[in-house]
DNA sequence: GAGTCGTGGTT
DNA sequence: TAACCAAGACT
């Protein structure tokens, strides 16, 4: 059953794999690494330009490590979830004091660095050091769901159905497994998408259960939208763009300027300054943090 | 386990 | 146009 998968998506992968550069042999393991903590909930177009910058200006984790990390919220620039870019540079200040500067190779170490959850772990050990592990993603979710399943989209958060699926269609041999990492990822991003999902260029539309159940739509309650206009969270981004672009302290009264409703925000502020994304100073100025 | 956390392109 | 979506992590 699983070589019927295996083969012809690794053969699609090897056909029509995009060439980014996080791919290349010369983007190592901290590239590797970094593509992966930007490549978290954002598209491969936005990524490139600052994934290029990052590592032309921090070529070794220790670069990094070097650099306040307000540098990096800066560098980071409209990715968006900037606590990601704290966490990197936290976790090239571990590299460097507990693993000589070296991206660990070992699973275990890798998920105990900052911002490192269960996916990111598993694909830094897949994708840069070749290692066999469930890289489980929205996509590669995606395409279980569809090809396996025979459902429309996978459940809201990961389950452990999921999980023991994604461990039982592993290719035993390392190299293998690694690659059908790669190849199922790629195939969720670029043909079986979250709509108009194109089974005309899929490897395994023959086989897929959702397309022999006649694609069956989703049932049960909708899946979770996200609002966006109004929250804190545009709030914080407004704030923390003013700062990302000021290179001495801002006055309050200037960061007052970018919302109108007082007690949001205030309430945004406190929250950046207490992630650590915003430095509070004596006579209520603020930039991003020194320390 | 549900909420929170940015941003911009696509439909 | 409002909603959806994009290689999740953390509390």
């Amino acid at each position: 059953m699983t070589e019927k998968l295996h083969t012809p998506v690794i053969a699609w992968f090897d056909a029509h794999a995009r060439d980014l550069p996080w791919r290349r042999p010369e983007a190592g393991p901290w590239g590797v690494m970094v593509s992966e903590f930007m490549l978290q909930q954002t598209p491969v177009s936005r990524v490139l330009p600052v994934y290029e910058e990052w590592l032309a200006r921090w070529p070794r984790p220790a670069d990094l490590a070097k650099e306040a990390p307000g540098e990096a919220v800066r560098a980071w620039g409209r990715l968006g979830y900037p606590r990601r870019a704290l966490r990197l540079h936290g976790a090239a200040v571990a590299i460097t004091e507990r693993h000589g500067g070296d991206v660990p190779t070992d699973h275990a170490q890798l998920l105990a660095l900052p911002g490192i959850g269960e996916y990111t772990a598993a694909a830094v050990a897949s994708f840069a050091y070749g290692q066999r592990h469930a890289v489980l993603d929205t996509n590669v979710r995606r395409v279980f769901a569809r090809a396996v399943t025979g459902v429309q989209y996978p459940p809201n958060a990961t389950t452990a159905a999921e999980r023991r699926l994604a461990r039982e269609l592993l290719p035993a041999d390392e190299k293998t497994a690694a690659r059908w990492a790669a190849a199922s990822m790629e195939l969720g991003a670029l043909v079986c998408t979250a709509k108009n999902e194109g089974c005309a260029r899929c490897p395994i539309a023959a086989q897929c259960a959702w397309r022999l159940a006649g694609k069956p739509e989703h049932e049960g309650p909708p899946r979770r939208g996200q609002t966006y206009a109004g929250t804190d969270r545009q709030v914080r981004g407004k704030l923390l763009a003013v700062l990302r672009e000021a290179h001495a302290p801002v006055p309050q009264a200037v960061l007052d300027r970018v919302w109108h409703e007082p007690v949001q925000r205030a309430r945004a502020l406190d929250g950046l300054v207490t992630d650590g994304l915003v430095e509070p100073l004596a006579g209520g100025l603020y930039r991003l943090p020194l320390s």
